[in-house]
DNA sequence: TTAAAACAGGTCTTATTTAGTCCTCTTTAG
DNA sequence: CTAAAGAGGACTAAATAAGACCTGTTTTAA
């Protein structure tokens, strides 16, 4: 039903979640693919990806894994969405330029640069520093609501 | 590569902007599909979608056709989309509320929920008297510019 | 009263995108 | 030199989007 965030980009940000956990550690795709529940081929081909995009580093041969290229705090949401969907994710048009000023005029283009831009800069005001601390905290609640 | 918006709900905005031109005509599908060039067949279902939703009405028989069921400056663009795409179009999440939550506590979710939430209320700001104004300022513009 | 022009709406097909799988290759610690 | 890891290309399957088709009903006007 065509939803903004597709299952490939929400793995990425669950798994770099996960990385973000312990930075010296070396993760396998094993590993990471069974604690943010993924196939781990399919694992391996969003790490690859989030590789290209500077995100994610890896070390090959035996004792190998993936690790943050970066601190959490320098990694946002927005990156993350562009680097699994495509820069062009941000898009909110359906249309390419061209067919969307076929009118040569067209009114709901210009709200849709809009909207693009207040979102684009919500996401990446998101950074995982920020998406772990709250985490910790909601779990934290969660735990102490269950006593 | 999922966009928010489809090309069937930019097909019915730009229907929707065409009948706003005349609210006194009843236009028929093949006129509005020539307008704004979009294949009949396709044009017919997004305007009983429209219908089903309340944004346009329609006269059968002979010399029927379609109009908008309410004035332009009571239908947003919201509405449009949840009517072209179903009422889910704005859950900017991938994932129904249980796999979100499958760890307990999602704190990527509750972003989701903000953002959404600014989105809706941005896009319902928008209705389509405010809209054709804009059309017809950006169409005369460029009149001008043509001189 | 009937023919033609229009909408109503269900079913079907095709194209595109998403979500994976599979297989072969390379790297590297022990 | 071998086993355990990643690299990466090719492939397949499922879901969604986009559109075509066909049969029916309504309505006006000759």
């Amino acid at each position: 039903m065509s939803m903004f965030i597709t299952r490939k980009t929400d793995y990425a940000i669950r798994c770099i979640l996960y990385l973000s956990k312990d930075l010296d550690r070396i993760a396998t795709v094993e590993e990471i693919s069974k604690a943010v529940h993924v196939p781990k081929t399919f694992m391996a081909k969003i790490l690859q990806q989030l590789m290209k995009a500077g995100i994610a580093g890896s070390v090959r041969g035996i004792k190998g894994g993936f690790q943050l290229a970066r601190n959490p705090e320098d990694i946002n949401l927005l990156e993350v969405i562009e680097a699994i969907q495509g820069p062009s994710a941000a898009n909110i048009c359906a249309l390419d330029k061209k067919a969307c000023s076929l009118s040569g005029t067209c009114a709901v283009h210009t709200v849709w640069v809009e909207l693009r831009e207040e979102v684009n800069s919500r996401l990446k005001s998101w950074d995982f520093g920020k998406l772990t601390d709250r985490e910790n905290r909601l779990s934290h609640r969660a735990k102490c609501d269950k006593r």
